[in-house]
DNA sequence: GTTTATGCAAACTGTTTGCATTGCT
DNA sequence: AGCAATGCAAACAGTTTGCATAAAC
């Protein structure tokens, strides 16, 4: 009797193969998580939400798959300045297709905005050809962030004055 | 006979005093070191500069003393997602008050753009205040980085073709 | 003289790697 | 069967911390 498993959801599957690579459980189960979730996990988080049901499943493997759906272009990597990085899916099925964020320099929070994101993409294209022609940089990618305080630190800390 | 010291340069010495805190050598040293570059130094870049002439100095120091500059709002951390934090002072001498970067990934290079300034701030800046009003945000500040190929790189990697 | 700043070594954190084993194809 | 993927433990890199000493005020 020979072990049935993971053909897997033929789009990952034939996305894998397509680059020589298998298709796992732990490939499966990580699109999984990010596609189902909208908020900015870390390896780690990533590795906690695996572990109660598949507590066979590594950090290595985790930090391995991230590596490799990166390298594929399916997932971004952040980097938020606390030292983890976080990882989104690039086609996220409920997203907006952009990675804008602010974060909160009070409590650690990441939040997504998308308004102004029209303005917003229409310079940077503009900036990216730009630099492009000017400096001959190929340019890939973006990454535009604001921090401050959000609506509950700014409350906490105005309380400071009272 | 005492060790006359460190009374600083006055400019320094009031801003620490007037938060309480001590002029020391360090301190002097590192704001001195990062006005007289426009690279993005790491601790450790700024360590091993120092070094040389004062090897009394230990990096530990370092650390503490641009986490006491940034507090302070002299210098500015930047994270490119390559692990290792740079600093830079918020007012540079020759600078031009803003950092905008762009980080290529092939070699890590980090290089500034002046170009398109303008235009960039006042869109960042049309969208900080419609994310205030809207979310309540007190925004401290952004983060605009382009990352690609650099020109050497382009040139490397297309190399590969031929 | 009192208090803050420093150096050293050790701890810590997120991430990566080597290697023997497992499991996909 | 053959080779890619995995788990584990150990290595690693940058950064932080505890504590006794030195320096600024």
């Amino acid at each position: 009797m020979r072990k049935k498993r993971c053909p897997g959801p033929p789009w990952l599957s034939d996305r894998l193969k397509g680059r020589g690579y298998r298709c796992t459980i732990s490939r499966e189960i990580i699109m999984e998580i990010l596609s189902h979730t909208l908020e900015h996990l870390s390896a780690e988080d990533i590795f906690l939400k695996i572990h109660k049901r598949y507590p066979q499943i590594g950090l290595t493997t985790v930090y391995r798959t991230l590596e490799l759906l990166v390298d594929m272009d399916m997932v971004i990597k952040f980097d938020f300045g606390d030292g983890r990085a976080r990882y989104e899916l690039v086609d996220h099925p409920q997203g907006k297709g952009y990675h804008h964020h602010f974060v909160c320099t009070g409590c650690g929070r990441i939040m997504d905005y998308t308004d102004f994101i029209n303005d917003e993409l229409d310079l940077l294209k503009k900036t990216e050809e730009g630099l492009s022609l000017k400096y001959n940089f190929r340019i890939q990618g973006h990454l535009l962030q604001f921090y401050g305080l959000c609506a509950d630190c700014c409350a906490k800390d105005n309380s400071k004055f009272f």
